[in-house]
RNA sequence: GGAGAGGUGCCGGAGUCUGGUCGAUCGGACCGCACUGCUAAUGCGGGGUCCACGUAAAGUGGACCGUGGGUUCAAAUCCCACCCUCUCCGCCA
């Protein structure tokens, strides 16, 4: 969440960068949550100077009955008790005002970073790499890959949605290896710098309401209501508050994480959209990169999270473009964003298959993830930032598009043959 | 899931029965100063976080003893609920 400081200080400033997500009633949250701000700040000083009262009142007890003055004590306790009345009032008033606050801060998005380019939605999403085409492509490699998967026997959606239901998929055989070798490929890859972290993918509200996805997009993560658990939509969320509600020293940072994970999404909203194949699937499984930073450091790690995606797609040989998102199309916790996409001729589509971004101080207020400068007091929130190495299924899709051979088969990239027992070419079964 | 023990500051650990000069004894670590050729040892001094007021510093007030409620003039201390940790039993890949 946004600091509510910067209400007091910036309103202003606030407004203007809020403004650019072209969402109205932003703004309406926005002043209301300013004129919250005022009134607990109100209701707090007298509630504490009320407090500070009975603190007082109930010293002089305490001496009135230490040295035997019954009748004393009997009329300071009359008095506090009646301050104390008068307290718990202010103290609702503050509660409810809190609260109010709280909720609507929740909810307020992220400021866009002022380099982040002006847009309505993402058809003003800037193209700025690439796009890296070959000049074109043959026939075979204009088939779909959930006829070209399933002819293989390396896909059956029909089975996993017999088991499942409706947008769920099932890789098997050397579709299986291939799925399991792009999350080792995108591990060892990042090896050099980040921790491998095999996070829970269960996970409490509190640590769903860190990242941003509660309380606003409740809909879209899958609750374990009997025991108050959500399914991870992405390992970004037990990565990020993997340090809440701690105080970091400056030393240790910059951190970086990365973890492979399953990740679980309803889609709720995205029906009949994408339904065939790979594209959108209830759940997958990727690879995050994640990383806790002071501010100073944040946009260099953004270029470097941004490179490490970058790189991994360019290893696989993919066709590709870097997008970055315009501030109408901005996620509620982003600052700043990126998409990687990756041709996928058979269906002849873009996909996204990572998004890199930058969270500046919201998601790390929210979770409560503070350092300290080396000697010196006080405590400055941290930034977080994270990125996909990979996600499996869309690039699974376009490497079963792009790299099919006239005769059907399909040859695996080369950086992937260590992990894939032998196979550099999937024949049908 | 059952039984028991426990959660106090950076760490260890008192205080809880018997509510009140307890934001908290003591020890260790740490920081500063002194002493010392240097280290060690010793002596003296110092601490946290959050919120509000204050342009800021100083300062003032409030809050924080697992979390949330309650009782009371007053709660680390009494009551209730929940969470977590440890030990034993049960179950289990």
């Amino acid at each position: 969440m946004i600091d509510v400081r910067l209400l007091r200080t910036d309103l202003d400033g606030v407004r203007r960068a809020l403004a650019r997500r072209h969402a109205p009633e932003v703004l309406v949250q926005l002043d209301r949550a300013s004129g919250l701000d005022a009134e607990v700040r109100s209701i707090q000083a007298r509630r504490d100077a009320l407090r500070a009262e009975v603190n007082e009142v109930s010293k002089q007890v305490a001496t009135k009955k230490r040295d035997g003055d019954a009748a004393a004590a009997e009329s300071l306790q009359a008095q506090s008790r009646s301050l104390g009345e008068q307290e718990r009032v202010l103290a609702d008033q503050l509660d409810g005002a809190q609260g109010e606050l709280h909720e609507l801060l929740l909810r307020i998005p992220n400021v866009p970073h002022p380099e982040a380019p002006d847009g309505l939605d993402d058809s003003d999403n800037p193209v700025i790499k690439g796009p890296f085409l070959p000049t074109q492509f043959a026939d075979h490699q204009r088939v779909p890959h959930w006829e070209s998967a399933v002819a293989l026997g390396i896909l059956d959606t029909e089975r996993a949605t017999k088991i499942s239901g409706a947008m769920f998929a099932m890789q098997r055989g050397a579709g299986a290896t291939l799925s399991r070798a792009l999350c080792q490929y995108a591990l060892d890859s990042n090896a050099d710098a980040f921790e491998e972290v095999r996070p829970p993918s269960l996970v409490s509200t509190a640590t769903l309401t860190a990242t941003g996805q509660l309380p606003k997009f409740a809909d879209d993560a899958y609750a374990i209501e009997r025991d108050g658990l959500w399914c991870i939509p992405t390992a970004e969320v037990p990565l990020t508050s993997l340090y809440a509600g701690e105080v970091l020293d400056e030393t240790q940072l910059p951190i970086r994480m990365m973890a492979y994970s399953p990740c679980y999404r309803r889609e709720a909203g995205s029906a009949g959209r994408d339904t065939r194949g790979m594209l959108r699937v209830h759940e997958f499984d990727k690879v995050e990169i994640l990383a806790v930073t002071t501010p100073e450091q944040a946009p260099a790690m953004l270029t470097e999270l941004r490179d490490r995606a970058e790189q991994l797609i360019e290893g696989l040989g993919l066709p590709y473009r870097i997008i970055e998102i315009s501030t109408g199309d901005l996620g509620q916790s982003h600052h700043r964003s990126f998409d990687l996409e990756v041709y996928a001729p058979g269906c002849d589509n873009w996909l996204e298959v990572s998004s890199v971004s930058w969270f500046s101080d919201y998601q790390a207020r929210r979770a409560d993830i503070r350092f300290r400068k080396t000697g010196e007091k006080g405590t400055i929130v941290a930034n977080t930032l994270n990125g996909s190495a990979l996600a499996v299924p869309r690039v699974w899709a376009a490497i079963l598009e792009n790299f099919r051979l006239a005769d059907g088969s399909v040859e695996v990239p080369a950086v992937l043959h260590p992990y894939m027992r032998g196979i550099t070419t999937i024949h049908a079964r």
